[in-house]
DNA sequence: ACCGTCGCTGCAATCGATTGCAACAACTTT
DNA sequence: AAAGTTGTTGCAATCGATTGCAGCGACGGT
């Protein structure tokens, strides 16, 4: 049932009713009463897309998860859907809906489309996956936009990300302060995410004159089991993995536990993102802790800024490294 | 850039822009072939909002994940980015945005409010949570509404779920041929798919002769953990566990690991869904798997059916056991 | 020369809610 | 009693795209 519909009902003009459920103080208290009962009665319920045509807003955010990657580690990744969670909250508690949209890989106009269809207010880009430039493009113009990921120098859109960096970094130190040497980094060293994470984690290794070794594999949770096994059989044992992800560590977990490696004795194990499942592993995960709470809460607070027309600048979230019982 | 805009620097009028761009054959081809140059040119690209209210149809699919509940064993399990991947997926094919909402738990009317927004053309709904009778209620008068989850006698609305009952007895028939006794039930019993799994599992142990117990606990990693271990703690040692989710399985194996009880030698574990992890932890686990990927499909399927006008009818999805290290 | 047909284009209504401005009644003020 | 004030309501424009109907010029038929 529409406004028009109640006005007849209630003998008052459209205009009077928009404004009595708006809660307009200019309207008559009783004549607004008399219209919101009837409103609750008949089921009245606005259309929103007329409104958001009127008021050039349409309370919802775009949200683009690189959810067409399905060989990648994405979709099974429960990273991701504990920062969807997060973003949800926020984003409903402050009133808007989400739409959802996924890469079309071959429409490369996809993300011009999405900003100029008039059905959002704003975009929160998980991961930049290979459209770096597609984004660098729209952001020139398009200003309520953020992305989660790396920021490389140069670079014109907003970011929030961890410092990959760093939590390399500490976890290189980590396994070097328990006196472990033979280090193996076990990841896809190609995303800009991991390669920071592997960078930092070579370096702090460098630094400390301690070996490393870098098994690049794709990250699903076979071809990273499949990797290990075969860098196990070898007969080489390092004495600490690093790997990429959670996901990936627990993969790692299962190749040494067939290989009758006893975690943490012979090889400690630490992994990335702290997802909630690492905690419940056997043994439970050593991780660097990605805090999503606050990433997603940076990207909702500089998105909504954005869309208020203020400024907005890129941020880090220091990572921390979660003791357990693998390293 | 608007049609207007356009229509004023091809010196024609908006009615024309508006059938050319959409291919209609009654304008001239020149004309038509010059405007769409024009067009791409100048990154024309219409309001979505505009078209969609003149329209009546808006290209977009609700869907409605149990995000609220951050205390049960929704937002953390992969189990949902599964399907929701899967969802988008073929929505996406179809060429259907997603607008994604969330339970708001303290408005009853949210159900009506999100299908008469005029905002999307068929909504999805993954649980029926606490909301049985809210969407009882609107599917009533709102066809197309498909749901992921139980199906109880007398139910108006169209569900897609697996069927429980016969995963329970799966679980139960597999450990029982095992000569297992003993067994033990571990999981919230009390949403209905939970129920069901339950129910199967009774009526075969019951059916064979094998007493069982139920440990109901919230389906959070950490109080499965705390349930189990304080079981264990009892002196009480199960030969088999059924756990409700493949989730709480993860919490199962950890809490029998650290009372070094050896999987599956002494007790087997058996978990539900099938998550992609469950073939990656140590031991591999055992599983009654729900297949997403066709039931997505009949979801989407019968969904698009039901917003086309069409007849759709509810179906089940049969599970089916994944033998693997853990039972 | 007149009429009918055909192809193309434009006018204007429509979708449904919002809002500036004006109208109007009921008071108060002088 | 005239003028001004205040409170309430309605008219009509607006957001931007779609589409039924009418108009108009060109053309062929008689």
């Amino acid at each position: 049932m529409k406004l028009a519909d109640l006005a007849a009902l209630a003998g008052v003009s459209t205009a009077t009713v928009s404004r009595a459920l708006a809660g307009h103080s200019s309207v008559n208290e009783q004549t607004r009463e008399r219209i919101r009962v009837l409103a609750r009665e008949h089921d009245v319920r606005p259309n929103q897309l007329a409104r958001n045509l009127r008021m050039k807003s349409t309370g919802a955010i775009g949200l683009v998860l690189p959810l067409g990657h399905a060989k990648t580690q994405h979709l099974t990744d429960p990273f991701f859907l504990s920062l969807l969670g997060f973003l949800a909250d926020l984003l409903v508690e402050r009133g808007y809906d989400i739409l959802l949209s996924r890469v079309i890989p071959d429409a490369d106009d996809w993300l011009e489309r999405l900003v100029d269809s008039g059905r959002i207010d704003g975009l929160l880009l998980v991961g930049q996956s290979d459209q770096f430039a597609a984004i660098e493009r729209v952001s020139q113009r398009y200003r309520p936009l953020i992305v989660w990921g790396a920021n490389r120098p140069g670079q014109h859109h907003l970011t929030i990300g961890s410092d990959n960096v760093a939590g390399g970094r500490l976890a290189a130190e980590h396994l070097i302060a328990q006196g472990r040497e033979r280090l193996l980094f076990v990841g896809d060293p190609a995303p800009p995410e991991f390669a920071d994470r592997l960078a930092g984690f070579a370096a702090a290794a460098d630094q400390a004159g301690v070996a490393y070794t870098v098994l690049a594999t794709p990250m699903s949770p076979e071809a990273v089991h499949a990797a290990v096994a075969a860098h196990l059989a070898r007969g080489i044992f390092p004495e600490a993995i690093f790997a990429a992800s959670d996901v990936a560590a627990m993969s790692v977990l299962r190749a040494l536990a067939e290989a009758g490696i006893d975690v943490p004795t012979t090889t400690a194990v630490i992994g990335y993102d702290d997802v909630s499942l690492a905690a419940h592993t056997s043994p439970s995960l050593t991780t660097i802790r990605q805090d999503l709470a606050i990433g997603a809460e940076l990207m909702v607070d500089r998105l909504l800024k954005r869309v208020a027309g203020e400024q907005a600048e890129s941020a880090i979230v220091p990572p921390a490294l979660i003791k357990r019982q693998s390293a």
